[in-house]
DNA sequence: TTCCAGGGTAAGC
DNA sequence: GCTTACCATGGA
């Protein structure tokens, strides 16, 4: 049956999954008091932290006993210790680190990515949370267990939202964000755009390419980049971002340019730069609210 | 009420 | 080239 779910157990240490999974990277997965339900790739998955690890569970609706696509998705495989030997020394980021150590940084699905960050532009992420949300109710079948009322929507894919049309991502609330979405969804439908070779070419290849679509600018496609293409050298500078590196890393110096904060960041950050950022993103954001 | 939110675009200098 | 108004919506 449908219902039948298949549990695993992954040893990891490191891993701060509410942390993950509240930093602004993905909007779908939902907070029940038996962990995280969330939906990967067409499966409905439940997860949980334990001191040692994260306990999974899945329907079973398909292969079972393969977790590869779990291990992909949550990026076990990365040695966390050796990571963080590569951020800078200097005191905010070690501060920064601190505050969240075991932050990851997921592989999600490039096209749901750049729909959750096309709808992104000036919303807070509760808000892109609801969009995404009234997207999955409008447009995607539930994804539910008989013993379980929390139905969980998988992102609509494109040729669904091409279909829908602009008017329909407008009812979910998607304001002035719907027209980019829809031309979006359709450019890739009629394959136009393919979001699958991206994987194939450069970073700064696949960012043109991204950039090419209205309604994504560089900090859009570089979040795509550093969250669904896995390109760890990606600094999207956001609010949060630009006043994180204003405050900590330009004090006194007068207000940095777009251009100067992005050489900056390349250059003092490293190869791992998408992670410095997402912990400068988190520590800011959420250490630091009155 | 006013300001701000994981921005981008196009019009105006 | 660089700055600025505007886009839609809800929370603080």
């Amino acid at each position: 049956m449908a219902d039948d779910v298949a549990t695993r157990f992954f040893p990891v240490r490191d891993y701060d999954l509410e942390a993950t999974l509240t930093s602004g990277q993905t909007f779908r997965w939902i907070r029940t008091q038996a962990g995280w339900i969330g939906e990967i790739e067409g499966r409905w998955v439940r997860v949980q932290q334990t001191p040692d690890g994260l306990l999974a569970e899945c329907s079973t609706s398909e292969r079972a006993g393969e977790w590869g696509w779990f291990d992909h998705y949550f990026q076990l495989g990365i040695n966390y210790s050796d990571m963080i030997k590569l951020l800078p020394r200097d005191e905010p980021m070690q501060a920064a680190l601190d505050y969240c150590r075991g932050l990851r940084l997921l592989r999600q699905n490039p096209w749901e990515c750049l729909a959750g960050f096309i709808l992104s532009s000036t919303k807070q992420i509760p808000q892109i949370q609801q969009i995404v949300q009234r997207m999955g109710q409008r447009l995607s079948t539930p994804l539910t267990l008989s013993w379980l009322d929390t139905p969980v929507y998988s992102f609509p894919k494109p040729e669904i939202v091409a279909e829908a049309g602009e008017s329909i991502l407008r009812e979910c609330k998607a304001g002035f964000r719907a027209p980019y979405l829809w031309e979006a969804a359709c450019r890739i439908q009629q394959g136009e755009l393919d979001l699958e070779s991206l994987k194939n070419v450069s970073c700064d290849e696949a960012r043109r390419q991204l950039m090419t679509l209205n309604g994504v600018g560089r900090k859009i496609a570089d979040c795509v980049l550093l969250f669904a293409y896995g390109f760890q050298e990606a600094f999207p500078i956001d609010v949060w971002v630009a006043r994180a590196l204003h405050e900590y890393y330009f004090k006194g110096t007068g207000t940095p340019g777009l251009q100067e904060m992005q050489t900056f960041s390349q250059s003092h950050f490293g190869e791992m730069a998408g992670y410095a950022q997402q912990y400068l993103f988190h520590y800011i954001r959420t250490n630091r609210k009155t």
